[in-house]
DNA sequence: AGCACA
């Protein structure tokens, strides 16, 4: 039964669909590879820039006969396969078929994905990008923005073919030298595929662009940048006051969910959105409330606070440059409160519904494969950054108070669990510590945040302390 | 110039 010791000795290799090709040029592209083989049957796949010095290639033809005869025209040919002037050898590959472990950025769309390598935000505008690409056809939208990988764009054409072209031209190229500031060097395109079909672009800016939808409003705070920050009176830059929050969660020695988050953020007021994500290593969060005054009173009370006692989870607030989340209603990383929450209806059927809310009918298998929202449940701050921006002011957060190293509601618990080294959320009470922060309202609906959502979590060890006490 | 990926 053994196959492995057939034997692959190279002039009783067996035929096969799938040949492979060797001695390619350098960075052989699939067109190139295409070219050679396509007269000799319909191709099924390819793979391109195989093995140590990516120079090797399979292309797979629908029919066993087409490979057939490409073998066997090339052996008998006086003329040997060519690609740029390389000799190609070619034979019969071991395998019968390509698994096709294209990365999904390999996948054609109409959006493409462009790092723009070597650059900051501010050297390439969104005009040079839009001038770059609308080489290619008509660029319907683009969203930029900065992620650990650099500066990035997103670039919305009308359909995959017109992408692919843009790609294949332009990838791994500079946007022309006299189009950059003169301090730039080289910028190198980075083109990959999105798995976007349509971004959704709320305002012109300098961020973002729809240049399909000539009534959309023009976000001038965008625009105008950094400029844009106010001079408080004691002289420090003082961003400007939103109703979303900008949480950025220190020392994360616990798991921070939604839960968690909307447990402590709502004893101000109503929390209607939250969304938790990772900005360069670390957590954050952006909360959002109705209105600013909220907005400023949670931020007052609870700015240098830590959620966990032991100064596990410290949050640093300041205000987002967002009025309104565009958050998937129901996932682990995200939640909108303005919509209604299945796991409630369901909580008052069956009595087991509340405890594990995972378990409630919530978005499974309902999104479509291509979303504007990531599939899988994962906020991608790429998708919102076709708004402005996700950092409000980034080394702009206050010194910590003289409470900072205090938990949340640690002169106010009246549990004494602060003293215990556990995490507050092993035990969240509709009036517990964490929501008994001065100047807060009792507006947490009880059923819902303490119970049904947050004390499941830490029953299931997702915030389970370690076993250490520091009061020991 | 000699077989991918998991």
């Amino acid at each position: 039964m053994s196959t492995s010791s057939q034997h692959q000795f190279r002039y009783t290799q067996t035929p096969s669909k799938v040949l492979h090709l060797r001695n390619l040029p350098w960075e052989c592209s699939e067109e190139e590879l295409r070219e050679l083989c396509k007269p000799f049957g319909k191709i099924v796949n390819t793979k391109c820039n195989v093995g140590a010095n990516r120079n090797q290639a399979f292309v797979e033809f629908v029919d066993l006969n087409q490979a057939i005869s490409m073998v066997s025209y090339y052996a008998s040919s006086s003329e040997p396969a060519m690609v740029r002037g390389k000799t190609v050898y070619i034979q019969y590959s071991n395998r019968h078929e390509i698994v096709n472990n294209k990365s999904p950025g390999d996948i054609p769309g109409n959006v493409l994905l462009v790092t723009i390598e070597g650059v900051e935000a501010g050297d390439v505008s969104i005009d040079v990008i839009h001038l770059v690409f609308s080489a290619f056809g008509f660029v319907h939208k683009i969203a930029t923005f900065e992620k650990t990988a650099g500066f990035q764009a997103l670039i919305q054409f009308t359909d995959a073919e017109t992408a692919s072209a843009a790609r294949d031209a332009l990838d791994g190229r500079s946007i022309p030298r006299y189009l950059l500031p003169a301090h730039v060097g080289s910028c190198n395109l980075r083109i990959s595929y999105s798995a976007h079909k349509d971004l959704n672009i709320k305002f012109q800016s300098n961020r973002s662009r729809d240049y399909t939808n000539p009534m959309l409003p023009v976000n001038y705070t965008a625009i105008e940048g950094t400029v844009q920050t106010a001079i408080g009176p004691d002289g420090k830059r003082k961003e400007p006051e939103s109703n979303v929050l900008l949480a950025s969660i220190e020392n994360m020695q616990y798991a921070v969910t939604v839960d968690v988050l909307h447990t402590v953020f709502s004893a101000f007021g109503t929390v209607q959105k939250i969304a938790i994500f990772e900005k360069n290593g670390q957590t954050q969060a952006l909360i959002q409330y109705p209105d600013v005054m909220t907005a400023a009173a949670a931020r007052e009370a609870l700015e240098g606070h830590c959620i966990y006692d032991g100064g596990y989870c410290k949050l640093h607030l300041s205000y987002s440059r967002h009025t309104d989340l565009n958050v998937k209603a129901f996932s682990d990383k995200s939640r909108d409160y303005t919509v209604p929450d299945p796991s409630l209806v369901a909580a008052q059927g069956p009595a087991t519904a509340w405890q594990n809310p995972q378990a409630a009918p919530m978005y499974h298998g309902s999104a479509p494969a291509y979303h504007t929202q990531v599939p899988g449940g994962q906020w991608d701050p790429s998708l919102q950054a076709v708004r402005p921006s996700y950092i409000s002011a980034p080394g702009t957060f206050q010194a910590s108070s003289p409470l900072a190293s205090s938990p949340i509601g640690h002169n106010a618990n009246p549990t004494g669990i602060a003293q215990s080294g556990v995490p507050r959320n092993v035990n969240l009470q509709p009036s517990g510590a964490l929501l008994s922060v001065p100047g807060s309202s009792p507006l947490v609906q009880t059923s819902q945040a303490a119970q049904g959502l947050v004390q499941p979590n830490a029953r299931t060890g997702a915030a389970s302390p370690p076993g250490q006490h520091y009061y020991a």
